[in-house]
DNA sequence: ACCTCAAACTTGACACTGTCAAGATTGAGT
DNA sequence: ACTCAATCTTGACAGTGTCAAGTTTGAGGT
């Protein structure tokens, strides 16, 4: 333990070491070379696990973004129908991000969401998050007996997310939340 | 014309010049030598006007957010009824940040949305876009003639507000708005 | 046991950034 | 014409991302 890298597990050292220096300071405070230092590890090691600073991001983004979808199906594990289903996932969209705003703030803040969506694909179909949110959402339809067409089902689902991202950003937002309980409504978003 | 700065209006070009910049590139090209270099002027000269790069970045949000509230203000003339009104906002609000994605990263990608909202005061109550929704909503209410407590009231018009703003941030993610059409729908976006 | 070699790491350099201190310019008001 | 504060310049500093060149290291083949 004593010094397992040196030779050993750099790279997660470094997402580790960055998420925790984004965290309460924002992405603006991380730098390769802080986050090399906190590894105890030469300026430039960080190259040999990645081409540039934004694969670092990129890779970070990636291990915040599966946090938040293990936590987003753990939500979803102890509900009886698909309705509740898709209220305690909109609850802990909004709870995660009110919980880490600097997560929300380093996921969604910048442009490039494709970059970390999965690397290689770019369409919202593979962000893991909406995949669930497609799921139960068809369960809901089959399990209320709603017909829609597939350009109306996916207006609901866009929708629907956009409520519950919407609440997630406006309650990052320092000066909008304050008069507001997050933990409170949601009841009704779903069409 | 020639040369109206060397003394004249820096502060104004300095917010253009930044403005310009950003625009297209992102927030993250903008730099104050660059800034000052676009007007013709040496690096630290910002430093009479501005104490720090980031009350040069809360004037530009400033700048952008008048461009912004104006243009709201412009689609709300045109509507009849309140209702109409409340739809005109929301599909401006939408189609503006569609037009300037950059716009929307750069006004809401940082935390410090509060910064730029009144620079003393720290409410969303003075957010211009807010006030604007407020006036209109409590217009929607009267003509209709619903009823609602100051607490719903607050629900319903952050709700909305979540709705327009989240489909906008969606919007503006490269790799997720492709399969939909933002101009189309926000009809039924009212309670 | 030795050699090999590619991967992992270090060192040193470069251009660029934000910021500050010190000086130079300027124009308006006395 | 003199003053002075606002404006702008010059020069410096530490911190940043990145690259090129060397150095260490440990696993695999002989």
């Amino acid at each position: 333990m004593a010094d397992s890298y040196h030779h050993g597990n750099l790279r997660q050292a470094l997402i580790d070491a960055g998420i925790r220096i984004i965290n309460g300071n924002g992405e603006e405070s991380l730098s390769l070379r802080k986050a090399a230092a906190a590894c105890n590890v030469s300026h430039a090691a960080p190259y040999a696990h990645f081409k540039d600073k934004n694969e670092l991001l990129d890779a970070m983004k990636k291990s915040v973004t599966d946090s938040f979808t293990a936590e987003l199906e753990n939500a979803v594990k102890g509900a009886g129908s698909a309705d509740e289903a898709l209220i305690a996932m909109g609850r802990t969209y909004i709870s995660f991000f009110s919980r880490n705003p600097d997560y929300f703030m380093f996921l969604f803040g910048k442009q490039n969401i494709s970059a970390h969506l999965q690397m290689n694909k770019e369409n919202k179909d593979d962000y893991p998050p909406f995949l669930l949110l497609r799921k139960y959402y068809e369960k809901h339809l089959k399990e209320n007996g709603i017909k829609l067409s597939t350009k109306e089902q996916e207006i609901e689902l866009i929708k629907t997310w956009a409520i519950v991202h919407g609440m997630a950003s406006l309650a990052c937002m320092k000066g909008v939340a304050t008069s507001f309980d997050w933990n409170e409504p949601d009841e009704r978003l779903i069409t």
